[in-house]
DNA sequence: CGTCTCCTTGAAAGCGTTCAATTACAGTGG
DNA sequence: CCACTGTAATTGAACGCTTTCAAGGAGACG
């Protein structure tokens, strides 16, 4: 596993925070390990991961620049991982919790409700029925965070989608797939897509059956099921 | 809908609460409501519902005696409903968060942590490949919040067990009765259950595949497929 | 050019859902 | 006291979506 990561001495916009960079698949901190700092993403990509017993991965998050995380308490019940190489900012004045960015007196914990936001949002991913409503939301949710109108990257690798939506890749793989031949997305590569129909996109991450001529999501016959 | 409220006037222990009864079903807040109050559950169990465009449920959690819910900003992203009569504490304090359980300074946002806490939880049940994993992790998390080693209440219906592991009532049903057949509990009608094995219900709960010798979770055997 | 990793695709099997029927039980009114 | 009614839970059978098993393809790197 790689660990490794680069220390580069810098003075912080806010007292004792400091830059650090890791390569992409290195851990930032690991499930189990005591919480003792919380941390900003400054460039690149970072995934929180709970591992099961049997090796199985959850992935809860995704963390784009700007993004608070590691806020627990007592220990993380989840490791950090960084999905391509990132910068971070690590911000180290744990016992005076009002210098924290979470913690800040004058709003009250935004980054704490932050991150419940953050969880709900998760939950209700997983909530959904359909592979086809998951990765319809996921990438929904990724053009989001990219704010680009052409084609959109995305940064992580089909096992961490799967793993993020509780999918096989084969099933993230066949559904991206049944989406471009729906005409509702396109693709340059595993790595970028577009949307070509953001409200067929939404009508399906949402649900399907709400109205009678919506479009039907259960297109087995655009798979090679059978 | 059931949305009916008897107000009982008295003096909280903190300043500015009160404490309201809410009969089996009511409503305490609604999905989109702007969020006013936080609340304690005093007696009875409370579920928080996140409702889909299509009519589809997601319980995100149940709050005991003792819990508390409500913990948003902004808007409520989810219902409060009374899965039994209960009694609940209603905080009012809203405009100074100093005061409020959640935000109170010393303590520094321990509700919003324990809120988070319990998010991650709902995640990783989710998370889990099979129904019989998420019914064994459901059963044991009930286990832990009934604190009574004879027979167990299960507060919630099957159709609430459902929507909260995002399965039927009727894998639900399946899977209960396939516990009882593998002697892993055994059930006295639909509200009560007592557990016969719990190191076996914590190996399918958690996972099964770990160890070559350990019980198998894909026991189809026992279910009537096929 | 071989090897490695990641992604895609195919076919068969498994598991949960859907459709459908039955049972159990509380509440109500005869 | 018992029949009627409505809700909740259980059970059966067939369908279908996802997984599993298996193979092939596409780049990156040496």
């Amino acid at each position: 596993m790689i660990t490794l990561s680069t220390i580069d001495a810098s003075a912080g916009p806010a007292a004792s925070s400091r830059l650090i960079k890791f390569e992409r698949g290195a851990s930032i901190y690991f499930q189990g390990d005591p919480v003792g700092n919380w941390f900003e993403v400054v460039g690149g990509v970072v995934r929180t991961v709970r591992l099961h017993a049997d090796g199985g991965r959850q992935l809860t998050n995704f963390f784009y620049e700007g993004d608070y995380f590691g806020i627990e308490s007592g220990r993380y019940s989840e490791a950090a991982e960084a999905v391509t190489d990132v910068t971070i900012r690590k911000y180290d004045s744990l016992p005076d919790r009002g210098q924290e960015p979470g913690f800040a007196s004058g709003s009250s914990g935004i980054a704490v409700l932050e991150a419940l936001r953050r969880a709900q949002e998760c939950i209700f991913l997983l909530g959904r029925k359909t592979a086809m409503q998951r990765v319809a939301a996921f990438l929904i949710y990724i053009r989001g965070r990219s704010a680009g109108d052409a084609f959109i990257q995305i940064p992580m690798s089909r096992n961490d989608i799967a793993d993020h939506l509780n999918l096989t890749i084969h099933t993230v793989s066949r559904t991206m797939t049944a989406l471009v031949r729906l005409r509702l997305i396109s693709l340059d590569g595993p790595q970028k897509f577009k949307i070509l129909d953001a409200e067929g996109l939404r009508g399906l991450a949402q649900d399907c059956q709400e109205d009678e001529d919506s479009m039907d999501c259960n297109r087995s016959d655009l798979f090679a099921y059978g």
